[in-house]
DNA sequence: TATGTATGCTTGACTACTCAACTATAAATC
DNA sequence: GATTTATAGTTGAGTAGTCAAGCATACATA
């Protein structure tokens, strides 16, 4: 097997499990009322300062177009998980903050998220888990 | 950092890794006027048994749907890629076929492939790829 | 051999996006 | 200060899928 080969062998075969993974784990996730994509966005959204992102950022972070997350964010905002906060110095700009409400479905979403993803990995030890976790950071 | 936070990370970044990696190959494969799932299509054909494979056992391996594949397939009838052939013995059955064509297509495709692949992946060893893609095997 | 059950695939209706075009605002340049 | 250029976001139209229902065939069982 070639190098190149194996390179591509790897961009297939990660694809394919990106594709089981996130449809897995959506099942799980409809428990709480949300999909894979919605808590992407909330882990986001709770890792930034004052839970509060811009939401081009947010596309870029989530790997969405900047019209994808339009029309994801705004049935998140009708039913109050996320508010729109605008900034002050650019009218342009329309940011997204995580809600109180948003806050706690998010931490229990996590507890099951967690759990999900732990028992998806446990073929794989953690410290190639941690590996793998540091090698993918190298290709975004 | 406990290790089911680093499972959960892995699970969000690999999701976004391969968003991103699909995209940026879409791009290049377009010059074969194919995109990234056909690719993984006629991939999977090309290393089948006579290039011939049943649908729902391609939907598995691409991780789609049968309605996915059968959507995904039609075009690709269209113009010659691929063949419709049918099981004698099980009348059900539809298979498909990677035509003359379809093969010389992809071979022509996974030198781009190949290529884009090695240039996307350049950040990280090729023993630290292999061993992922042997992590990824174990996933799915 | 009739009948219930499982499998393979397609179809209609829907969802989750993307892209290109647009509006509004900001920043840079003249 | 006027004008060009860049950035943030939304919207209409289209694409790539999903899911549930349905049809045809195969298999199991009585």
């Amino acid at each position: 097997m070639t190098k190149s080969s194996i390179n591509s062998a790897f961009i297939l075969q990660n694809a394919l499990l990106a594709s089981k993974l996130s449809k897995k784990v959506d099942l799980h996730l409809g428990m709480h009322g949300i999909s894979f994509t919605e808590y992407m966005i909330m882990n986001q959204l709770n890792g930034a300062a004052l839970h509060t992102m811009r939401r081009i950022e947010l596309a870029e972070h989530v790997g969405l177009s900047a019209s994808g997350i339009t029309r994801l964010i705004a049935p998140m905002e009708k039913i109050k998980l996320v508010e729109k906060e605008s900034n002050p110095r650019d009218a342009r700009q329309s940011l997204v903050k995580l809600s109180k409400t948003g806050l706690q479905l998010y931490k229990d979403a996590s507890i099951t998220f967690e759990q999900c993803a732990t028992s998806l990995l446990s073929n794989v030890s953690s410290v190639q888990v941690d590996k793998m976790l540091e090698n993918t950071q190298k290709l975004l």
